[in-house]
DNA sequence: TTTCGGATTCACT
DNA sequence: GTGAATCCGAAAT
């Protein structure tokens, strides 16, 4: 469970909020689904590892590595609540209005971390990383939002139907609303997996 | 070697 | 709500 963990680059941190789950061989959205390349190799290694990659020509998207070894499987951080070093962020992303403008987005969080391609690959677990996961101490949220991926195109076909975005309910640094899958329910209690669909 | 399209954001209407 | 910016990786030629 990534949501309410801590994302820290030098002074600047940020609680995880929003994520996407990106399964690997057996997913039509995921980068790896036609095998390693160059670019997704991180994806194949070992977990608690960052998977970074370059898109639209202008934006970075940082992932956490979760499977074994080999199996390329990885959670995309969409958003995070701006801990510290919110001045650092504003001056990364001068574009940002108000505070839920710095974070609130895969690549909006990239640039208000430093996040950038030197950085595919590092170990967030290891403390001399530029770059690490931390728990402070905060559990996991009770109930989380779920939804279908964000940007997912066409030709992904069923697999842009899957709820595998999820996301702590109500929180303002949301990157979009939740949008429920038809049939499906749109709030889970992670206690006991009962579902609401309200809202 | 060329072509195609993207796990987006921002400015503008 | 709409469209532009912008360039790299992967697939097709």
């Amino acid at each position: 469970m990534l949501l309410n963990k801590v994302l820290v680059s030098g002074q600047v941190s940020g609680r995880i909020v929003e994520v996407e789950a990106y399964r690997g061989l057996d997913d039509p959205a995921s980068h790896a689904f036609r095998g390693q390349t160059k670019r997704n190799r991180t994806m194949f290694g070992p977990a608690g590892h960052l998977y970074v990659y370059f898109t639209y020509g202008m934006h970075y998207c940082a992932n956490v590595v979760c499977g074994h070894e080999g199996e390329p499987q990885a959670v995309l951080v969409r958003a995070l609540a701006p801990l510290g070093g919110l001045e650092e962020m504003r001056v990364r992303r001068p574009a940002a209005r108000v505070e839920s403008d710095l974070c609130s987005g895969p690549a909006r969080l990239c640039q208000a971390l430093g996040i950038g391609r030197s950085y595919d690959g590092v170990d967030l677990l290891d403390l001399t990383s530029p770059v690490q996961l931390c728990d402070d101490g905060l559990s996991s949220p009770k109930e989380i939002l779920v939804g279908t991926r964000v940007g997912l195109s066409q030709r992904v076909g069923e697999a842009s139907t899957w709820p595998w975005r999820f996301a702590v309910p109500g929180d303002p640094n949301l990157s979009r609303p939740v949008v429920a899958v038809e049939g499906q329910f749109r709030l889970m209690s992670t206690e006991v997996r009962l579902m609401s669909t309200e809202g």
